[in-house]
DNA sequence: CTCGGGATGCGT
DNA sequence: CGCATCCCGAGG
């Protein structure tokens, strides 16, 4: 698998979300590999960005945003779910691109559509968060040359953020039967 | 220390 | 639409 190297990640969060798409997201845990084709995602461009958990400044919990790029933020969410995010841009522009629907492409079981079904088709939780990209239990490694269109909406679930919630930040693959929501 | 709420998913 | 269930960040 050619895994994405660190320069990848080393870019404005919207660029990134939008070259991810298409890529193949791989986790090798239990003497298996499991390997999904990432065709949905969101970015959040960094403290500014009200949406964002880094808006809330440099915090125990945003520790990996706030760092250098190509790291994965894993958080938790509603007690139950975890999420996760490659951190993108320099150390302190604190941006992120949230994984949100993956395509099934091999040693998949369960469902992938949805940020939080993702991570636990994938196995990851918190133990991941802050781990490097450029590791072997988990990266992105790329994919044919796309074809597909891309399309952009408003970011889910962030209507508390303002005029923040209408940017069109959210990126999938247009008619792709995978993606969360239409 | 307490307290409120959350980048969700599922069942009703 | 309500709920599960826990970590974090804010405030006292």
């Amino acid at each position: 698998m050619n895994k994405l190297p660190r320069e990848f990640y080393d870019r404005p969060a919207e660029q990134v979300a939008r070259d991810i798409l298409g890529k193949y997201l791989v986790r090798r845990v239990d003497g298996g590999q499991r390997v999904g084709r990432i065709v949905e995602v969101e970015a959040y461009l960094g403290p500014h960005d009200k949406a964002a958990h880094s808006a809330k400044g440099l915090t125990p919990r945003t520790r990996v945003m706030f760092g250098p790029p190509g790291y994965a933020y894993v958080y938790m969410i509603y007690g139950l779910h975890y999420c996760m995010n490659v951190a993108t841009e320099a150390a302190g522009k604190a941006s992120a691109v949230l994984l949100r629907a993956l395509e099934p492409v091999s040693g998949i079981e369960g469902r992938t559509q949805g940020p939080a079904l993702l991570t636990r088709a994938m196995a990851i939780t918190r133990e991941l968060n802050g781990y490097d990209l450029l590791g072997e239990a988990l990266f992105v490694a790329a994919g044919p040359e796309p074809t597909f269109r891309i399309v952009r909406r408003p970011r889910v679930g962030v209507d508390y953020a303002g005029a923040w919630a209408r940017r069109l930040l959210r990126f999938y693959i247009r008619g792709n039967p995978w993606v969360s929501r239409p």
